[in-house]
DNA sequence: TCTGGGGTCCTAGGACCC
DNA sequence: TCTGGGGTCCTAGGACCC
């Protein structure tokens, strides 16, 4: 038996326990430049703000319905996630941290009453946290992704499922009859796997809910659609076909881009952008503790504005040998940058992704007989790489990001900052668990 | 005017091998 | 007239997730 343990509405969550104004109210968090919705409180969602959706579009929501918009706080958001799985990871024996507000808990053996486990989990986590939750249990992670869906929306449904599965929901407990009633009343798109194309596609075909799709023949999905949505059938079905995964592998890739707060058209501010999220994908990248054997850059015009010529550069450089070497990364994003810029475009957007990614202490001697001179080095300088980098990353721990970087990461030839391409963030709150001088003050 | 950021997996097709 | 068969590896693109 799997429990799939999710925040509800995480980061409004998160700003909530900081700021109890929100409690009731219409709240939505932004993304980076305030561009788009990436979380709704309940009272956003029945004003009909969609995920994803930009802000532009439903800003008149202020006025008229007093929609209350928050910049995106990640560095809140992460810590409290960690507090928030710490809690969750007590009542199993296994857990696997799925997302920044979701746990999947291994309950395999467990034959106590896992309904009272579920509502003691999610006192703690409100308790010590702050934070509500809703809990799903089923015999496989599909289905207890399924139950947490019927415990998120039970309250709002009224009618359409059986009563009592409200914030904990365990499958386990229902008849055939109930389940079928729950997923009869279930649209296909809210299966774990099925997104927007493929649940159009099935939509199309006759498939409006889940309960159409589990009695689909399975060899059909797999011809018509793929393996994969195959196997979402036949966990639908009760088989599991996922394990628990409490070891997750090292990333294969890292990635760090942005759009920028206002277009950039000059070839310096790219130089810099790029710079700097070759740095910070570094950083990441040592944190793992893994070497990249490529880096790939790319930036581009704005996808939206059909006024604009568009453009695209994207251009992947091996390394000479596999590193994590802030320096190689920036010089060679910035290489690439300075050959492949073009002036008249109106650049909104760009990043940086560290590919072919290996364990620092698995890197692959070399025979290195055709090396060109120049990129020959003498011995011993690579022994002092990994110490000069980790003294940076510590100076940056200690002091803050971005008290020492690199020389040319984010200051212009002529020794200003010009960052013309910072991203906007107007109303994001404090760092409340993270800084020191953003504490929040409780005054007597 | 204004549209996120960071990941994973699968598949199809081409290059190449013997 | 007749034009192999079987395999691997890589990449780009498309789907999904939160």
């Amino acid at each position: 038996m799997f429990a799939l343990v999710d925040a509800n509405n995480m980061y409004v969550s998160c700003e909530r326990v900081f700021q109890p104004r929100l409690n009731g109210k219409p709240v939505v968090v932004l993304s980076s430049n305030d561009g788009a919705c990436i979380a709704r409180s309940n009272e956003a969602k029945e004003l009909g703000v969609k995920m994803a959706q930009p802000w532009f579009q439903v800003r008149h929501l202020e006025r008229s319905a007093g929609l209350i918009a928050v910049s995106a706080n990640f560095e809140l958001y992460g810590d409290m996630s960690s507090r928030m799985m710490a809690v969750e990871g007590r009542y199993a024996p296994r857990q696997e941290v799925y997302s920044i507000d979701e746990s999947f808990l291994d309950f395999t053996g467990v034959h106590s009453d896992l309904v009272a486990i579920g509502r003691d989990l999610r006192a703690a986590v409100l308790r010590e946290t702050g934070l509500p939750t809703s809990v799903g249990f089923g015999p496989t992670k599909t289905l207890a992704k399924l139950a947490n869906h019927v415990a998120k929306t039970a309250d709002r449904k009224p009618g359409s499922y059986p009563s009592g599965l409200a914030q904990v929901c365990n499958f386990g407990l229902l008849t055939q009859a109930e389940l079928d009633q729950v997923m009869a009343a279930t649209e296909v798109g809210a299966v774990w796997g099925v997104g927007r194309r493929i649940g159009a596609k099935l939509t199309e075909a006759g498939v409006r809910t889940v309960l159409d799709l589990v009695r689909c023949d399975a060899s059909m999905l797999r011809r018509q659609f793929s393996v994969v949505l195959q196997k979402t059938l036949l966990e639908l079905r009760g088989t599991s076909c996922m394990d628990l995964d409490d070891a997750p592998a090292a990333r294969q890739q890292i990635l760090v881009s942005r759009s920028f707060g206002k277009s950039v058209t000059e070839m310096a501010g790219i130089v810099e952008a790029v710079s700097e999220f070759a740095s910070r994908a570094a950083e990441k990248l040592r944190a793992q503790d893994s070497v990249a054997g490529a880096v790939n850059v790319f930036f581009l015009t704005s996808p939206f504005r059909s006024n604009d010529r568009p453009h695209s550069v994207s251009v992947t450089v091996p390394l000479v040998r596999p590193t994590s070497d802030s320096r190689h990364f920036v010089s060679a994003v910035a290489d690439v940058v300075r050959r492949e810029f073009r002036s008249g475009f109106n650049y909104a957007k760009a990043g940086v992704m560290l590919l072919d990614l290996q364990p620092a202490t698995q890197v692959q001697g070399e025979l290195d007989l055709f090396a060109a001179p120049d990129v020959q080095e003498p011995p011993g300088k690579d022994k002092a790489r990994p110490a000069l980098m980790a003294a940076v990353d510590a100076l940056n721990l200690r002091f803050g990001r971005d008290a020492v970087h690199l020389g040319n990461s984010s200051i212009a030839s002529n020794g200003h900052e010009v960052r013309s391409w910072s991203t906007k963030q107007e109303r994001r709150s404090p760092r409340f668990t993270t800084r020191w001088d953003e504490m929040p003050v409780v005054k007597a």
